[in-house]
DNA sequence: CTTGACAATCTAGCAACGATAGATTAGTAA
DNA sequence: TTACTAATCTATCGTTGCTAGATTGTCAAG
């Protein structure tokens, strides 16, 4: 029988568009415009239609918050495949995710700064935040012993330029400067490292 | 007439009861515990009297904000002066950043996370907020030429991996490894500068 | 001591929010 | 056609930030 599944398509169709909208008004207007009534006119639905496809609003913006891991994920590896050696790529890749993170505030904000309870270093992470940690690690990888370490610092770094750029605590001149100075940062870590080979004198 | 002294002092102190109400309660039940209504219930007095005091909701959050600022000039003042070299110094800085913004998440989410309009790195920027960032400075200050960038790019760190913390997203446990790293960074940032002393050897 | 004016404060209420209970409609199976 | 279930809506609750307008308190002038 096609008919449950023609429902279950519609609904799934119903439920992206939900997300779409949240996502579009985020950005355009700000999170605080994204209301529950605003979202059910948008959909042309009434408010409770929205409860049977999240739990609340929080899972909205989380929802929201996937589809930006999935597309972070996917900037992070491109910039990165397009590199002409391993400290480039850091550079791209520490580039790409400024410019990830600046250019969609809405999004990254639903990602990194408003309340959803999606975890990390934990059981139970969401494979979307993995995949997008896992992006930070290749490049960080050619680089250092204790990867995972190095990533976290790498990624703390980003996300620290990135907020305090936005915020308008730190000059959005100095950019360049201040990747650089990370970059060189993680080039340079290997090189105390014990056991190691000549690879971080590598371009 | 020593009447209009007494009226503006008592409502002085009104305000700072108002500001410390919202602090302690964002501190034990989280922002969205701080309403209007209920710091009216806590100083006892009706609603409208926060206006007078306040703009808006905002403004209550900026004023926590900004004894936030002061307090973390102090704490990295302390953390610096208690140090062995320059090394340390960075190094005590930073725990003590970190220590202060996990130990105090309601009142670092005033001074980063929550809309308001305290600004930086521009004109017009509040005394308090440059106090902290000088007293990032200093401590960077020995190991490099361009000073302002480089406590840019520390201060991020340190905010990124305040925040990936607090949030769950990195590891507390590797804190010290993390702290480790960036210091480390952060000394060796000199070793390329073309004009130098021998300042970033010391231990 | 009374009166008038001004400032301080309160009561009452608005519009908008997230969320939900219960009525109503639509769709399916007997 | 009828009975049942699922989908959807209307209407409402309690709470929020904020404000208009009434009310109280304070103090100087007469």
């Amino acid at each position: 029988m096609g008919i449950a599944e023609r429902k279950s398509r519609e609904r799934a169709e119903r439920e992206y568009r939900i997300v779409a909208a949240a996502r579009v008004i985020a950005e355009r207007e700000g999170w605080d415009a994204v209301t529950i009534r605003r979202l059910a006119e948008e959909i042309e639905y009434s408010q409770p239609v929205l409860y049977s496809h999240f739990e609340n609003r929080d899972a909205i913006v989380a929802a929201v918050a996937v589809e930006g891991f999935q597309e972070i994920t996917a900037a992070l590896r491109e910039a990165a495949s397009g590199s002409s050696g391993p400290r480039n790529a850091l550079e791209n890749v520490a580039m790409a995710y400024l410019a990830f993170a600046l250019s969609r505030p809405a999004l990254y904000a639903a990602m990194f700064i408003l309340p959803t309870d999606l975890r990390f270093a934990e059981a139970g992470t969401r494979p979307e935040l993995r995949a997008a940690f896992e992006a930070l690690a290749a490049v960080v990888t050619p680089f250092c012993v204790d990867v995972a370490v190095v990533t976290e610092t790498f990624w703390a770094a980003l996300h620290g330029l990135a907020e305090l750029e936005r915020s308008g605590r730190i000059r959005p001149s100095m950019r360049g400067e201040r990747i650089t100075l990370v970059v060189r940062a993680i080039v340079l870590s290997g090189s105390s490292s014990p056991a190691r080979g000549s690879h971080h004198s590598v371009e």
